[in-house]
DNA sequence: CGAGCACTTGATCGCTTTCAATAGCTGTGG
DNA sequence: CCACAGCTATTGAAAGCGATCAAGTGCTCG
């Protein structure tokens, strides 16, 4: 496994998420100071990175891959909670233990610093407070649109909905054009999907094979996904197409 | 209607959210400041505050009463995604655009704050945003034990859910034993209770029923209820009795 | 007394789960 | 090279839970 080799240079400037993770307002100076306390560490996927009640010691950034935080109930069922992209933040600064398991989806990298330099770091730096404070509120945002998906969603809505978002932000990513079609790979198991949506794994198969029969996406093998009109499936996802943006 | 009444004083020291809000680690001279630029506003219960899709001209702080953040799929189904206590803070820094409907669940007053203002305020003011900051992450704590609670409960499970909750912040207000039983009003109608937990206003009458039945909680009228073991009513709700109280 | 509202209760329907079998793929070892 | 284990995913049949449709109750207020 060569999951290193392609981040552990020292230089913030080259980082593929120095514009959209918590550094991203940092001055150079700033910046500086948080490369002294950063480290890298890889995962594969697979790999429960924190277990929920351990002790936090670090927080950090998704720099490439898929991380996942989800509930489990003393009974096995299992929630997810978020799903940490590249730039998305881990840990809460001022907490001590984890109130999440936290698993990496794919071979995952992130930039991690130590809880309490962090935490010092970010006294004297408002631009890494304002920064999270941003980040915060749209990870509330899109928990409370994860609600809505599942509290009131068929299991049909429940899957176009995440094919959407993913699709939407493998485009915001890949600067794709939203109107010809748009083609990804799944990051999740069908098990993940479930997981994430409130569902079986069978209901899960069963209605991405419905939306594959009916035209609204197209499959090649199991996971690569091809949308040839994104206006039908935020339809089919209950959303209205006219799709604001709300950031 | 004496809504107003209580609460039309301007010294913040008096205010009994002065400690939780987002005021909490203000110092006098700051508090000056916030003085000078709210003002209260009083709402009937049942009344919408703010509409989904409205511009957002102001933000602020529930003082008393309860407030919701509701979304509503074109169709008409609707969802709740945020219940506001006491304290709790009401809009986006930065935002222009309200993404939830804002209503008032209960006789309602609000301390407000002319957007622009605030966020010059907070710009100079790291209290103030180390706060908002807290507090949004609780709030995102929060709704990610609701999506457990959605994704993966029963009728049951969720009603035992809400009722825990509600018991144990009338608890934290009101400083009661947590050993002995509990009695509180409901805040909700049966309606507001089906859209906080994706149920059906008729299932959750039923849940309410057979709990009542099964003896976990007792009724007096609609809405007074009393919960005489509250680790029997955690065990209904899927959760460990042994509670750990994340902070 | 009757209208309106919040709530309860009953009967039936249907979607998702559950249980179960099978297919397809990858890697390992005889 | 094939057999087989292990994993992910698909598909079928049956069961169950919550939704839907439909009355009916109890309370407040005019």
């Amino acid at each position: 496994m060569t999951l290193k080799a392609q981040f552990d240079h020292s230089n913030c400037d080259d980082c593929p998420i120095r514009h959209r993770a918590v550094c991203a307002q940092c001055e150079t100076d700033e910046l500086e100071e948080l490369e002294d306390i950063k480290y890298y560490r890889s995962f594969e996927a697979g790999q429960t990175i924190i277990w929920s009640g351990d002790p936090m010691n670090f927080v950090g950034s998704v720099v490439s891959g898929i991380a996942s935080l989800t509930q489990t109930m003393e009974d096995g069922r299992t929630q997810m909670v978020g799903l940490l992209l590249p730039s998305d933040f881990v840990g809460r600064p001022g907490r001590e233990i984890a109130p999440y398991d936290v698993q990496a989806t794919t071979d995952l990298v992130m930039c991690c610093f130590r809880k309490k330099p962090f935490e010092d770091l970010m006294g004297k730096t408002p631009h890494i407070a304002q920064r999270l404070l941003q980040m915060t509120l749209d990870e509330l945002d899109a928990a409370r649109e994860w609600m809505l998906v599942l509290g009131r969603k068929t299991a049909r809505e429940k899957i176009a909905s995440l094919l959407s978002i993913i699709a939407r932000r493998d485009a915001s990513v890949s600067k794709t054009v939203l109107s010809g079609p748009i083609v990804f790979d799944l990051p999740l198991t069908r098990e993940a999907m479930a997981d994430y949506l409130g569902l079986t794994l069978e209901t899960v198969s069963r209605q991405v094979s419905a939306l594959k029969k009916d035209g609204v996406i197209s499959l090649e093998g199991k996971r690569h996904v091809t949308i040839p009109d994104m206006g039908r499936l935020m339809e089919e996802a209950g959303d209205d197409s006219d799709g604001g943006f709300p950031v």
